[in-house]
DNA sequence: TGATGTAGGACTGATCCAGTCCTCTATCGC
DNA sequence: GCGATAGAGGACTGGATCAGTCCTACATCA
């Protein structure tokens, strides 16, 4: 189905409020829950794991909290995902073993592996200092079209119908 | 997770199947699911699906089976999956009717609506005909890292780390 | 010492995926 | 015409995963 987890989705919202910031501030788990109605305790484990990866810095106690342990502009989207979702898997062909139980049968391992390898460089050109800038740049039509592009196709309606 | 279906496998496969071989030669699903250790009945939805879909021409009887409907450089990756899986959604955020629960609180909901068309335009710039060849050139290096890029990042391991 | 805050394991309900089963209809060859 | 082959399609099930909750333990500060 091809979408994030709301655990990501979450732990980028965090980190996104947490760049915009003075770098020296802490915010606490339960100043971002409410502020974005994100329920507590799940945006605990969140900001655990990205502790744990190294993203955050944590202080317990009285006016605790996390601040970021790296640069904005160092963090790709990327890297939060993988810690939060786990490794990145566009197809069950290609696992971490790099082996598809379907053996020589699977015939579009190769051309997923390339649209997998689009979508991970795509992520990890993204990084939190740019989410962090409100007026994000529109990507650039027709680059990365022209990627794969090795026939030729009628200008599709497709990104222009509703839906998508 | 950012995990294609089985289902999204399964059709890719039965048509680059049906996209190598003569346009005009019929396919029964049974003659696919045997081909690539597909479960039948799966598969048979699967293929009524992108049969409904007019991707397919499907004829019944003995001797029947299906054949592409279209030229393999007309059918795109994107339309395939979305056909299967339905729409593609990156996070729940924006779905269908384009709006977020969360109201004005999302923050990453832009940046993230970027990254998706970015993935969508990948997508679609992937034909049958592309992924039938099995030579499909591996997508030059560095190309859409730039898109998003507005701030400097250090060259990031990542992608050469194992596991992804 | 108590309030605040992080650390982290265990558990649950809901959702979705993958696969199966069954019945029905259409077409061809004998 | 009849039976084998093949597509059409609905209903159902087991399992995996996600989202969220609950509870306990530990650390720090006022």
């Amino acid at each position: 189905m091809l979408k994030l987890t709301k655990k990501a989705d979450y732990g980028l919202i965090a980190l996104k409020h947490l760049s915009v910031r003075n770098p020296a501030q802490t915010a606490s788990a339960k100043d971002i829950a409410d502020a974005y109605g994100i329920p507590l305790p799940l945006l605990s484990k969140i900001l655990q794991r990205l502790a744990k990866n190294g993203f955050l810095r944590s202080e317990q106690g009285t006016n605790g909290g996390y601040r970021l342990a790296r640069d904005p502009r160092q963090i790709t989207a990327l890297e939060v995902i993988r810690a939060i979702d786990g490794p990145i898997i566009l197809t069950s062909c290609f696992t971490d073993h790099g082996e598809c139980h379907h053996s020589g049968k699977c015939s579009v391992r190769e051309p997923l592996r390339k649209v997998h390898e689009g979508i991970l460089r795509l992520l990890n050109g993204i990084t939190m200092a740019d989410i962090a800038r409100e007026d994000m740049e529109l990507p650039s039509a027709d680059v990365d079209v022209q990627i794969f592009r090795l026939t030729e196709v009628s200008p599709s309606p497709v990104l222009a119908s509703k839906g998508l």
